[in-house]
DNA sequence: GTCTATAGCCTGATAGAC
DNA sequence: GTCTATCAGGCTATAGAC
């Protein structure tokens, strides 16, 4: 998310929508307030997004392309001698990209509960995750055959990452005080040095 | 959660607005309709709840009631003997438990939800995740005087625990297939052995 | 592309009888 | 405790003018 400078009516919506979206929830905020808050009426909302769910879901795309595992991650840039440490950062780099957007996770606990009633969010959400630990098992695998990962279940320690960066932004978004790199550290170092 | 058998109309009211709620949200699941579904009328549901937000609010109440830690772990259970296997198969009983009440996923993401806008709910939540942080906190330590935990930043490993059981629970009501015991255990061992 | 006006529905909540 | 009837207000979405 984060387009730079308003500078259609679309990405107005689009932009105004996301942030109202997050604050107040989907059901409490409605086609007139996304209208007033722009500035422009409902009908003009209209001619642009047939729907409010057309808003949503075109909301929902741009979300998930913007959090695939190729976006933090670079097998090709992992080596012998900086895997471990690699890791680390690029994992690191992803809860800090969240820190930068302080709606992405509310907004994105409103798909979770969407997904559980409809099947079109719970296949991208599923998508999601499943690219996420499909990432972390190709890395894994690579630091297997680069001798720097230690043999072993590589797929359960695959999800075991894509959980704990699931949920350290869930702790996150709450103001949890935790030591967040110290988890995610932790982590990497046991599964990379098997146990 | 769970009510044994439905006798009163306070608890039928409960029981099936905790469904309704998970099913199809709180904002979907009108007065009218959880009157209709156990057979009576709205107002007679105004008469036991005085909005439809006390509903929400006795529900919340009960479910934070029933996973605080304590109902989970018994620390004075724990022995230098048992305490790595007891630590695994308490934990995977919170998984089991959470899997028998299919509900209990789908309504707990909209209170975290409503919590990002209503500080209400925001500290409840809090207070349960720091339940549970400061619950394997003790748990740990304790497990270090026994000399059975290694010692190290027994804080940041209960955070640890307490993101990967929330972790867990949250794949799991995606139907993501995981292998959610080896994940915990080889979390726990990761921790008590000491890197 | 944007407007005013409005249709049509559903909502939370209540008045008042039994 | 439960009912029928009802209200006031908000909602999504559209018709039709400019």
């Amino acid at each position: 998310m984060k387009t730079s400078t308003t500078s259609t009516t679309y990405e107005a919506i689009l932009e105004t929508a996301y942030r109202l979206f997050a604050e107040h929830g989907f059901d409490k905020t409605s086609m007139a307030i996304i209208a007033k808050e722009i500035g422009i009426s409902k009908p003009a909302l209209y001619y642009h997004f047939k729907s409010k769910e057309a808003i949503i879901d075109v909301l929902f795309d741009e979300i998930c392309k913007s959090i695939t595992f190729a976006n933090f991650f670079s097998i090709e840039q992992y080596s012998k001698d900086n895997f471990e440490e690699k890791l680390i950062v690029d994992g690191l780099s992803i809860i800090q990209s969240q820190t930068e957007d302080e709606y992405y996770s509310r907004i994105m606990h409103q798909y979770q509960a969407l997904g559980y009633r409809n099947p079109k969010y719970m296949q991208k959400l599923i998508e999601s995750l499943d690219g996420f630990t499909t990432g972390f098992h190709e890395l894994l695998r690579h630091g297997v055959s680069l001798r720097v990962v230690k043999d072993g279940d590589t797929l359960a320690h695959a999800q075991m990452l894509t959980m704990i960066i699931d949920g350290i932004d869930n702790f996150m978004t709450y103001g949890f005080q935790c030591r967040y790199d110290k988890i995610w550290a932790k982590t990497v170092k046991s599964i990379v040095r098997g146990e």
